[in-house]
DNA sequence: CCGTCATGCAACTTAACGGTTGCATTTACT
DNA sequence: AGTAAATGCAACCGTTAAGTTGCATGACGG
C-alpha cells in the first residue's frame, strides 16, 4: 500500500511530453487553433483547407484526442470534434513550473552574490 | 513597403510547432527543467542521471538548441549548456493566444445564446 | 430500397527519431 | 611530450510517425 510514493498532483513527465508532443506538429497545431476558434467541426470541415487527406487528419484528431487536447462525439452520421481546454491549461502550468524553477534559481544566485 | 502585411510580433507556425515539438520527449523536457534548476552544466554533467549514453543527450540538446531553449557556449575543453527562458516565453504566449481564442468563441456563443 | 455522404479500418511507403558504437579532435595537467 | 578528460563527427539500426490508397460500414434522403 504504497500512498506516500504518489503526490496526488503528481502529473507524469510522459503525460506533459505527450502533451507537447501532440501540439508539436504544425498541422496539428492548425487544428487546435480553429477548433478552439470556431467551436465543433466534423472531420470533413476539418479537412477542408488542411492540404491534407481526411484520413492524415483523422490521424492527427487521434493523437490530439490521446493527448486531452480534444475530444469527438458521434452525431448521426457524422463526429463532432471539440476543444478541450483544460488539457492546453494542463500544459500552461507545466510551463509555469520550469518559470518559477527558473526564477528561483536566478534568486538563489542572486542571494550567493549579494552575500 | 509592406508594413501591413507582417505582423511584428508574427510568430511562424513552423517555429512554435518545433518549441512544442522539442519539449514533446521526456528526457528533453527533463534535461530543460535540470538546466531551468541547476544553472549550466556540461554534457558529462547531463550525462550522469540520464540513463543514456553522451550521444543521445548530445542529441537532444541539439534539438533543444535548434528550438532555442537551451544555448551551449564552449568554455575550455567542455561546453556549458544554459537554459534560455525567452524560448519558454513564447511559448507561453502561443498558448495564451489559444486560450485567449476560446474564451471569445465562447463569449461570442454566450451572446448569441442570450440575444 | 438505393445512392451517397461521412466516416472507419487496414496495409503500405517513406522519412524522421532516438539511440548506439567507434573513432577523431581539442584541451588540460604533470 | 604524453596521457586522460570532454567533446565532436559519422555511420548505422530499429521503431515510430506522417501520409497515402483502397475498401468496408453506417446513416440520410428521396
Amino acid at each position: 500500500m504504497s500512498h506516500r510514493a504518489r503526490r496526488p498532483s503528481a502529473v507524469r513527465v510522459d503525460d506533459i511530453a505527450s502533451l507537447f508532443s501532440a501540439l508539436g506538429d504544425g498541422t496539428r497545431l492548425k487544428l487546435v487553433s480553429t477548433l478552439s476558434a470556431g467551436g465543433a467541426m466534423s472531420i470533413t470541415q476539418l479537412t477542408a483547407g488542411s492540404g491534407h487527406t481526411r484520413q492524415a487528419v483523422t490521424k492527427h484528431l487521434g493523437v490530439l484526442s490521446s493527448a486531452g487536447l480534444v475530444r469527438g462525439e458521434k452525431s448521426g452520421r457524422e463526429r463532432l470534434w471539440k476543444f478541450e481546454p483544460d488539457a492546453l491549461t494542463k500544459a500552461r502550468h507545466s510551463l509555469d513550473h520550469i518559470a518559477a524553477q527558473w526564477d528561483e534559481a536566478l534568486e538563489r544566485l542572486r542571494r550567493a552574490v549579494e552575500e
